[in-house]
RNA sequence: GCGCCUGUAGCUCAGCUGGAUAGAGCAACGGACUUCUAAUCCGUAGGUCGCAGGUUCGACUCCUGCCAGGCGCGCCA
């Protein structure tokens, strides 16, 4: 619809160029957007008053002169006024609403799709916990955000692959091992101090148990390198495995999981170190190797080989930012915890020297979360090892719950998660209130079939009874659908879709209370159920670009 | 000290990338279930958009400077 009116405003534009009343051929782009009241029409335009530097005319005579060459074949337009500094309004029939209902019904799931994304493939990198502990509530946020934002990106017409970066290599993978022997040793009755830098959580101790098992005690007690690197592995793959576990059950998967020591294996982190040296951004000092970053716009240079001739985090991750360019993504996105953004001027810098463009490159930042209990902060933290977990989270509130909250706020404002209010099953936890909506037409459409009721079809001149004003007011949010997704797309912000239908939602719990669906007027019972099966379709599409169920009855 | 993020109703947050009179939910108060699910709805009240300047037809939105809070500034990951 809106993009109807774009089209005669860029129309009646050409046509009063071409008729003499408006002097210059340049306009601007045409934004049309729905005003906040009613009073301003279903649609307006600010085009004439962007249009006045360029037309040097007045605003206001700019804006006649579109609405003299305003055509407007089918009728649809009541009356078109002029407004303000030079707005004009749109006010439609209340005819050219109802059509969207069928197009809803016959798009179905497809409902809110578009192609802007034009196949671009575009990878979504995120959760890549490390795999040193089991997945706790800040990362099901990472994870909520960037497995919503790459349905929304699909829906989009855009070619996405999710992945998981495992760091399975490095020092902290050393420490894993290092936790396990400790561990084990305490199993055999030794006395040891556990030390600050290890892991000490509940799972670390099962898994020595199951190494103990297995390798015996003399494996402990005599153990090397070797048998460090064996518990370290051993460690990671029981990790990784749970964490699958643990996203598999928040209904998250992954395309791709990428092993940080594959690109060891593979020799790609020496050749993009050879690489970056060969383009002369790397440079010895004091025995250390150095990435210029500073020649890409970050602060200070970053070392990637230290002088003990291991290669740092970061030269992993130049490497894998590599792989991903290679593998011939239009744009990558990772999705990081916020306490690394002093990480990306750097991340940036590696993407641009291994041959990216910096605009290729995007870092979704997420902020922190609080788990709270009834407003009293719940503990959290690695070192004490009593962090609440992704799953215990999970098994108290509900995947669903989880999932929409994550979602109710923008990512980059912090976010407390009260456990207490995730599992009311009120108007504090709007998950139900959306949930609600879906429910509740299902068992008006189970009536509705004991009624005799054979088909919800759109029919036309039944279609012409939606004439309410509450049911105009829900056929334009569902209008404004497929825009809404194009915008979250546009801006990555999955959180406009979870406001979106809690507006929609608002507005049909609103027609529910004040008009009946099924009524003695066949005709106009008819139209009705189309229209809350669209609202039903619609409140079932966006939930699935959050990751949420719709359920048929609560 | 430097950098990034945030500051909107008592509380939790939106505000569609500069539009018209700043919006929801919760909490408070008053109402609505013999009728398709009351996990709902209707109404009342609640604001110096952190502060001060600037940019322009027009600023919660952009720029500058302050103030407050969070996070980050390793040859850790």
């Amino acid at each position: 619809m809106k993009s109807a009116i774009q089209q005669w405003i860029r129309n009646a534009a050409l046509a009063a160029h071409a008729a003499g009343a408006l002097p210059s051929d340049l306009f601007p782009a045409v934004e049309v957007d729905e005003p906040k009241s009613d009073a301003h029409g279903d649609f307006a335009t600010n085009f004439a008053m962007l249009a006045a530097k360029s037309q040097k005319l007045a605003p206001r005579k700019i804006a006649q002169a579109l609405v003299d060459h305003l055509s407007d074949p089918d009728g649809r337009l009541a009356r078109v006024e002029i407004a303000g500094p030079g707005f004009i309004n749109f006010y439609l029939q209340p005819w050219a609403w109802p059509p969207v209902v069928a197009q809803v019904l016959a798009q179905d799931q497809g409902y809110g799709a578009t192609d802007i994304g034009r196949g671009q493939r575009i990878q979504v990198e995120f959760v890549s916990a490390n795999p040193t502990g089991p997945l706790h509530v800040g990362h099901g946020r990472g994870a909520a955000v960037g497995d919503s934002v790459a349905r929304i990106l699909s829906l989009c017409g855009y070619d996405v692959q999710r992945e998981y970066y495992i760091n399975d290599s490095g020092r902290q993978i050393q420490t894993l091992g290092r936790s396990v022997i400790l561990r084990a040793r305490q199993l055999l009755g030794e006395e040891i101090d556990f030390p600050e830098d290890c892991y000490p959580g509940d799972y670390v101790r099962d898994i020595a148990r199951g190494v103990l098992d297995e390798k015996g005690a003399d494996f402990i007690r005599g153990a090397d390198d070797a048998a460090v690197l064996y518990c370290a592995r051993v460690a990671a793959g029981q990790i990784i495995a749970g964490i699958r576990r643990d996203l598999a059950l928040f209904g998250i998967g992954f395309d791709r999981w990428f092993s940080e020591q594959s690109l060891f294996d593979s020799d790609e982190v020496t050749r993009s170190l050879e690489e970056l040296k060969a383009r002369g951004v790397v440079y010895l000092q004091e025995g250390a190797w150095w990435f210029k970053t500073t020649d890409f716009g970050d602060e200070k240079d970053r070392v990637v080989v230290r002088q003990n001739g291991q290669t740092t985090y970061f030269a992993s991750d130049i490497a894998y930012h590599r792989n991903k360019l290679q593998r011939g993504f239009d744009r990558i996105i990772d999705v990081w915890g916020a306490d690394h953004h002093g990480y990306i001027p750097r991340m940036t810098a590696a993407v641009e020297a291994s041959g990216g463009r910096r605009e290729q490159f995007q870092v979704l930042l997420v902020q922190l979360v609080s788990l709270l209990r009834d407003g009293q902060p719940v503990a959290m933290g690695k070192r004490s090892g009593d962090f609440v977990t992704l799953r215990e989270v999970l098994d108290e509130v509900g995947r669903d719950a989880a999932r929409f909250i994550f979602l109710t706020r923008d990512y980059v404002t912090p976010l407390d998660f009260d456990l207490e209010v995730a599992k009311q099953k009120s108007n504090d936890n709007p998950v139900y209130y959306v949930q609600y909506v879906h429910a509740r037409i299902a068992s008006i459409l189970r009536k509705a079939r004991e009624q005799g009721v054979a088909e919800v079809a759109w029919r036309e001149p039944a279609g012409r009874r939606l004439v309410e004003a509450e049911e105009i007011q829900l056929i334009k949010a569902l209008a404004r659908y497929p825009e809404v997704v194009a915008a979250a797309a546009q801006a990555l912000a999955p959180h406009r879709i979870t406001f979106f239908l809690m507006q929609l939602a608002a507005l049909f719990h609103a027609y529910y209370n004040k008009h009946r669906v099924l009524t003695e007027d066949g005709d106009l019972t008819l139209a009705r159920l189309c229209l809350v099966l669209a609202v039903q379709k619609t409140i079932r599409n966006g939930l699935s670009l959050l990751g949420v169920t719709a359920p048929e009855q609560m």
